[in-house]
DNA sequence: GTAAATGATATAGTTTAATATATCATATAC
DNA sequence: GTATATGATATATTAAACTATATCATTTAC
C-alpha cells in the first residue's frame, strides 16, 4: 500500500483539531483554500498530500508543522499532550454535544461578530473536552445547545450567551472540584468501552 | 515567490541534518530512496514537496515530522534547540573542519562495520559542534581527519581510530574546561557530565 | 596534476495531487 | 415532513511532483 501509516497519523491529528473547533470540511475548505472533496481525501487517507497543503491546513487549525529530533520526540510529546485535548475521556454521547455545542458557537461567530463573551464560551467548551464528563451533565449540556441554537436563528438575543457562559462555568467547576486529578491517572479506565481510537495511548513516567 | 517561506523553513531543517550527519545529498538519496536530482530540488525551495517524500527524508536523519498547536510551539522549540547542533557558535573554518571529520567517519562506517570507538568518535564529533572552538584547534582536528583519511584507505588500522578517538576526548575536555558557559540558554547543564548513554546516531540495518 | 566526489541543472516521461463541479445518502434542525 | 448541513464520491482538467539519466563546474583527496 502507498499511504504510509506515518501520513495517516497526521491527517488524523488535523482531522481531530478540525472536529475538536467544530468546523466542517467545508467550513476549513473556505478558510484553507483547499476544496472540500479534497479534505475529505486527505482525512480518509486517500493521497499523499503535498507539504503546501498541509501548511495551509494546519495554520487554519492553529496547528505548526515542525521536524523535531527523534530523540526529543517523547519531551515533545508531553508538552503536546498537556495542551491538546488529547483523547476523549467522557462518554460517547457527551464528547458528541460537546463537539455540537462548539460546532453551533463556530456557526454563531460566523454569522455575526459575536461578543467577547463567545470567545469565552468557545474556550470554556474547549477545556470541557479535557475532563471525563459522566452523563448526568449532559441535560446540562444539551440545554445550552437549544439556547445557542436559539439565540444562532435570532429568536434569542446575546444575553442569553452571557446566561449559558456563566452556566458552562460553575459546570465546569463543579466538574474540575470533583475529579481534578483526571489527567493524572491516566491508567484509569471508564466503565464503558473505548473499543475504537485507542492510537495515541503512550503513557510515561516523568 | 510561490514556495511558501514555511516551507523552506522545513527543508533548511532538513538540509541542517543532513549536512550536520556528514552526509551528501547521494548518500541520502540511497539510503531515502529519493533521487538526488530531487533532494536538489527540494533543499534549494524549487519544489512543493509531498509529506511522504519528507518522512522519508526526516526518518534517516532521524527527525519526526510533527504537527505541534502554536499555543506550545515555543516550549517545543526550547526543546529543539538543547537537543540539535543548534547554531554554530565556532568559526566557519572549524564548523567546516567538523563537518569534514563527521563525513569521514560516515564513508568509514559505510565501508567497513566499524568498531565500537568508531559510534563513539562520531558522537564525540557531534557534541563538539555544540562548542565553540577556537582556531588554535584547528590543527588538532585536520591532524584527526588526516589519520581517519588513511584509514578509510587501508593504509592505517583500527587501532588508529582509538588513538585518534582519546585525542578528540582530551581535546573535548580540555574545551569542556575552559569555556563551559558556551552559550546562555545552555548554561543550566554542566559541561562535563556529558551523557553518554544518547541514542546512537548510527543505526544502520545492513 | 589527476581522479573522484560534490552539488546543481537540464530534459523527457510518468504519475498524481490539486482543482472545479456535481451528485448522493444520511444525519440533523425547524 | 421539509429543509439544511454533512461527508463521501465521481468525472474531467490542469499543474506539478517524481523519476531516470546525463552533464557541468567546483571542490577535495592522493
Amino acid at each position: 500500500m502507498k499511504t504510509h501509516y506515518k501520513i495517516e497519523e497526521i491527517t488524523k491529528t488535523l482531522q481531530a483539531a478540525r472536529v475538536s473547533k467544530g468546523l466542517s470540511q467545508r467550513a476549513l475548505s473556505q478558510r484553507a483554500g483547499v476544496p472540500q472533496a479534497h479534505i475529505s481525501k486527505i482525512e480518509s487517507g486517500a493521497v499523499d498530500l503535498r507539504l503546501s497543503s498541509l501548511i495551509a491546513l494546519a495554520r487554519v487549525l492553529d496547528l505548526e508543522v515542525a521536524l523535531v529530533p527523534r530523540k526529543a520526540v517523547p519531551a515533545v510529546q508531553s508538552i503536546v499532550r498537556s495542551s491538546e485535548p488529547a483523547a476523549s475521556p467522557s462518554t460517547p454521547a457527551v464528547v458528541k454535544e460537546l463537539q455540537r455545542l462548539q460546532h453551533t458557537l463556530g456557526a454563531i461567530s460566523e454569522l455575526t461578530n459575536g461578543p467577547k463573551e463567545l470567545a469565552q464560551l468557545q474556550r470554556q467548551i474547549r477545556e470541557l473536552q479535557h475532563f471525563r464528563l459522566a452523563d448526568e451533565h449532559l441535560a446540562a449540556l444539551k440545554d445550552a445547545n437549544s439556547v445557542l441554537q436559539a439565540v444562532k436563528n435570532h429568536k434569542k438575543g446575546t444575553e442569553d450567551i452571557r446566561r449559558v457562559l456563566t452556566n458552562v462555568q460553575t459546570l465546569r467547576n463543579a466538574i474540575a472540584h470533583q475529579t481534578n486529578s483526571v489527567s493524572a491517572n491516566t491508567a484509569a479506565r471508564p466503565a464503558y468501552t473505548l473499543d475504537d481510537e485507542a492510537s495515541n495511548g503512550s503513557s510515561q513516567r516523568p
